[in-house]
DNA sequence: CAAATTCCCTACCGACCGGTAAGGGCCGGG
DNA sequence: CCCGGCCCTTACCGGTCGGTAGGGAATTTG
């Protein structure tokens, strides 16, 4: 059997709302996408918001299998961040709707409720926080230096999957393209200077 | 005199669409602040567009200013950069609201007009590349190269400031605040990392 | 003093928003 | 055979959206 309605209408949804966030879509768009009409919708989501955090969840577990995945692999610290990172680059358009919803997310969430806060994004960040300090040289290195050092990675990362159509009017296909060969290469880079370069209240 | 109207809807629209965006927030909702009815808005900026294209256009302004100030300094390289960068991490409010508002539009950029694209940026990455450029030990750099460090520092800088708020929620102010202590060394760390980890095609 | 301009108002428009109410085919089970 | 639930429909609700029309008061200009 194809796919249920219900589940076509989530991809539908999480691809508009990163496209043109919560406010910019209204649900007969996304019912429309389908041939189908708002109310076709409201019977297997009950509200707007329903749906919206439905999506949220979705994606929340995603992370949950690419975290417990990169946490089995026993492999090195280095070489589990580095990977840890590096898989997070976008590649597939499915990532880059990904990112770019939890963008959308990251700017929202404080005035939307105030309590809400990314429980989404803790346990990675946890995770991430725990590699860290397990690097060569990072022995010693608080909690907060390690935050600092994964929020840049991550912010390396993200910022650049969300710029990426952006940079493609700035500087076209081309630069791009080499862009994007470099990229992985220098995240890599970034990581072994930190190593090289730890912070001054580590062993 | 007190500063005019027009002056004062500009800063009221553009906190308030750094906040909700731009489909988040109504011509009357910015009206309302201050004591306006919507009409009146319309008499100082003909369409909702315009005035979003001129809150735009004062951050472009404003940007120019910041390269001109960092590009006469005179200072080295490394210096150079690290001062441009650090520079960008938001301090006062009105720094926040100006990163959160370019984030939103490289959202929206995409999907708003097919050409358009961030034009407002461009000069400013160009200093950065040339300043990545002129790095100890990247003068053999290609500009696919530089960029991707230069867009790897800017993720890292942006990235961060939109997701303070957020950070607030599940880390809580003290954490928070050590990290933002540890955040400024931290990227002179990089940069310095960049400058010991070349990239390979560099002389 | 009169005319023009600036700045803001009330009133209104059609379009669209999220959501409710009620019902119609369809299909499996008693 | 009929009944209940599933999935979806049309019709409609109050409210908000961006924008237009036209006028009134104050200020500036000739």
């Amino acid at each position: 059997m194809a796919r249920s309605t219900r589940d076509q209408l989530l991809e539908t949804a999480r691809n508009l709302f990163a496209e043109r966030g919560f406010y910019g879509v209204s649900i007969a768009n996304i019912a429309d996408e389908h041939g189908l009409t708002k109310q076709a919708l409201l019977h297997h989501f009950s509200s707007k918001e329903k749906l919206y955090g439905e999506v949220l969840r979705r994606i929340s577990e995603e992370f949950d299998g690419m975290r417990t995945a990169a946490a089995s692999s026993g492999a090195e610290p280095i070489a589990q961040l580095k990977t840890a990172l590096v898989g997070m680059i976008p590649t597939k358009p499915a990532d880059y709707v990904r990112t770019r919803l939890l963008m959308r997310e990251l700017l929202d969430n404080p005035n939307r409720a105030e309590k809400a806060s990314a429980w989404y994004l803790k346990p990675l960040l946890q995770d991430l926080i725990d590699m860290a300090k397990n690097l060569p040289g990072w022995a010693g290195a608080s909690d907060a230096e390690a935050l600092a050092l994964i929020y840049q990675l991550l912010g390396a990362v993200n910022y650049y999957a969300v710029s990426e159509p952006t940079l493609h009017g700035i500087f076209g296909e081309k630069r791009v393209a080499a862009l994007k060969r470099s990229f992985s290469p220098r995240l890599d880079a970034m990581i072994e200077g930190a190593c090289a370069n730890p912070p001054a209240s580590s062993a």
